[in-house]
DNA sequence: CGTTTTTGACCAGCGC
DNA sequence: GCGCTGGTCAAAAACG
């Protein structure tokens, strides 16, 4: 099973659409913890609002941003915006919340799953359909939707509220409780995988009985002493859909800016990104999405379940060029999703944080213009002259640091 | 050189 | 207590 999966292209891809708004936004999204809360809040009308508010019981969700300006900010490059993620917070806790349930067996997970296909999944199979933006992504894409007339097919709505109206589903046994304190599960498309502000460093990949798929385990790499953990695993029914679970809390600030980019992108994908975005979702089935050797084959290790590596949700991958390449090629066949990934709230301090742009699909014009804006006014952006420099740069630096509020805020 | 990914091995929780 | 399974560790390799 090859799994073409490059999800790293589309990070990427996601990555480095941002750039230019993302300034702007991050500097408004500038935020602490504590706004986590409020961004999910901000999508009070949108039914999935509660998608968007990802919760940590802890008060300093990691993931929040601001987003009202935000989304301003970087509206015009998403062309369509649509939340794709079905949060779950902890049981009890949110309504929403579908699966989390303590033990969180994967089985349960999967159940959960079977019955979300968001309209976000949907538009990740389909070139040239609007890519969904992670919700999460943004913590105020609730107020995006909500500005957007319709974001969600109203079939998509009653999908997701069907899904959040869900009654948790109780694992019969869960392991390890002692990381199972907090848990917040989102359902998130592959597009929006990245979308998330913290660094996150791979630790284990395991795959798990019932589902095709295999689970990645990651674990914040901003802070030695983070406890912050995470989860991604595809989703048993929709092959679209990622199920990514966040464990334990953030004891650092977000993080603007990765010490090294070392290790962190491994993909070099070269020709076959594209081919990697196109086929991952076709074949998405098969595998998770690799990160890094993405093209290249994947050996299942039936001890270890290793086989391909999902997505490494935050490891911001690099192969600009071949981001660039993926998103240029969106307009074509294989249409990858753009991510824009937005400077997580809590980061928007720095002035650096690079603006991902969730989950929307660019197409060749909208590179144009932001190929112009970068090159123009280099100075706004402050990054890199070219657009693959600054997909490489910027995933890496920012996947962590800006990434959208969007995983953790989910 | 520092960081990340990969991956086999080990540990721990749960059901029987 | 045993086996199954999920979660984590850690060494090796890769990358910038």
């Amino acid at each position: 099973m090859s799994e073409d999966w490059d999800l790293y292209a589309v990070v990427r891809s996601c990555t480095s659409a941002a750039v230019s708004t993302g300034r702007d936004a991050a500097v408004e999204s500038g935020n602490n913890n504590n706004n986590n809360n409020e961004n999910c809040g901000s999508s009070r009308e949108d039914p999935l609002a509660c998608l968007a508010s990802l919760t940590f019981e802890e008060e300093d969700d990691p993931f929040t941003f601001e987003s009202g300006s935000l989304h301003d900010s970087y509206k015009p490059f998403l062309p369509n915006v649509y939340p794709t993620t079905l949060i779950a917070t902890n049981p009890g806790i949110d309504p929403c919340s579908s699966s989390s349930v303590h033990g969180g067996a994967s089985g349960q997970l999967n159940h959960h799953h079977e019955q979300t296909t968001t309209a976000a999944a949907v538009g990740i199979g389909t070139p040239l359909t609007p890519i969904p933006a992670s919700i999460f992504a943004f913590g105020g894409l609730g107020n995006q939707q909500k500005q957007q007339k319709e974001p969600l097919s109203s079939s998509s709505q009653q999908q997701l509220l069907q899904i959040r109206d869900q009654p948790p589903v109780q694992t019969p046994r869960s392991r390890k409780r002692k990381n199972q304190l907090k848990r917040s599960v989102c359902h998130v498309t592959a597009d929006n995988l990245s979308s998330d502000p913290w660094a996150w460093r791979k630790y284990g990949q395991k795959p798990i009985k019932g589902s095709p798929y295999p689970r990645n385990y990651y674990r914040c790499s901003s802070s030695k002493g983070c406890s912050a953990r995470k989860q991604v695993e595809r989703s048993n029914t929709d092959p679209n859909i990622f199920i990514v679970t966040y464990t334990g809390e953030h004891t650092h600030p977000k993080p603007t800016h990765r010490n090294s980019l070392a290790g962190s992108t491994r993909n070099k994908v070269s020709s076959s990104t594209v081919q990697k975005a196109t086929t991952v979702k076709d074949s998405a089935a098969e595998a998770m999405p690799t990160n890094t050797t993405t093209a290249t084959a994947s050996c299942y290790s039936p001890r270890s379940g290793t086989s391909l590596s999902p997505i490494s949700p935050t490891t911001p991958l690099s192969a600009p060029d071949d981001t660039v390449a993926a998103a240029h090629n969106a307009g074509g066949d294989e249409s990858v999703d753009m991510a824009l990934e937005t400077a997580p709230g809590g980061e928007s301090d720095d002035d650096d944080d690079d603006l991902l742009i969730p989950n929307v699909h660019v197409d060749e014009d909208l590179f144009k213009g932001l190929e112009e804006l970068v090159g123009s006014g280099s100075s706004g952006v402050g990054r890199s002259p070219t657009f693959g420099d600054n997909f490489s740069s910027w995933s890496s630096g920012n996947s962590a640091a800006t990434g959208a509020a969007a995983s953790g805020g989910c």
